[in-house]
DNA sequence: GACATACATAAGTCAAGTCTTATATATAGT
DNA sequence: ACTATATATAAGACTTGACTTATGTATGTC
């Protein structure tokens, strides 16, 4: 499962922020805090901790009979890395829009080619580098 | 629908991509895109970015028989923050345990009180603020 | 060893999301 | 007005995910 997939559901959120907020929580802990908003049971919580698991997004260890949940960073910054691109390339290329209005150009090199779809390139952001990091 | 879920959709998040690497794009434009590489039809195309408009990640115009689509930042930067606030929470409470066990800080206040699950608190991160900025 | 506790897994149900094909709507051009 | 193009919507099939209850498995306790 992908980490935006994972991050999609509202319970799984809820558990990153007790983790985060609160520090390592046994699946128990995970149970009674989230159980109380959203009215699940225990089976449901420890399904939406595999997930967890299984995305890398958790560590678990093992103390006594309990399982002790703590967060990963590492998938987190990647989605926000990938947010971030996202939102730079977008922003860098308003910027270069306003500045190549700002100078006036008015001649557009039209090589008439194939590209038959889009909106005329402003040319500063045409050479930026690939966001796509996260396939 | 939420952001996150949003985002949860491989077609989406390379509309987006798109959108912010080459500029604002035709419905037309997306479509040429989008459906080489993930061999979807034209309706499902602009399901998705229906999808997308609902959830104001996209902007449109008209502009003759086109449909002109740009990105918005705000939603993006607002599930960036997200992002950010848990991660940043979790790193300080591992800074703020990590202190604390080089103080050699061994008495621990045990109010023997209600808290029946989780592990010790630290202290240092129990009076941070509230990252549950999205419900 | 028997029992309780903490947690995970199994099996089945149900709702929601993502496609498909077919069709509607709007604008432009002739 | 007729036709073509660009895009959206409708209806239905299919899949997937998120619950439920019931049960399994490990660990600790007496």
């Amino acid at each position: 499962m992908d980490v935006f997939e994972v991050l999609a559901e509202p319970v799984r959120r809820r558990v990153l922020e007790h983790l985060a907020r609160g520090g390592e929580l046994s699946a128990g802990g995970v149970v009674a805090l989230v159980r109380e908003e959203f009215g699940i049971s225990q089976p449901a919580v420890s399904q939406h901790l595999r997930v967890l698991r299984d995305a890398d997004l958790v560590t678990v260890r093992q103390e006594g009979t309990r399982r002790i949940y703590g967060l990963r960073e590492e998938p987190l910054a990647e989605a926000e890395r990938w947010l971030a691109d996202v939102r730079g390339f977008w922003s860098q290329r308003l910027d270069a829009l306003g500045t190549e209005l700002a100078r006036g150009r008015r001649q557009r090199r039209a090589p008439a080619g194939a590209r038959a779809h889009g909106i005329p390139q402003t040319g500063a952001a045409a050479a930026a580098p690939d966001p796509r990091r996260m396939a």
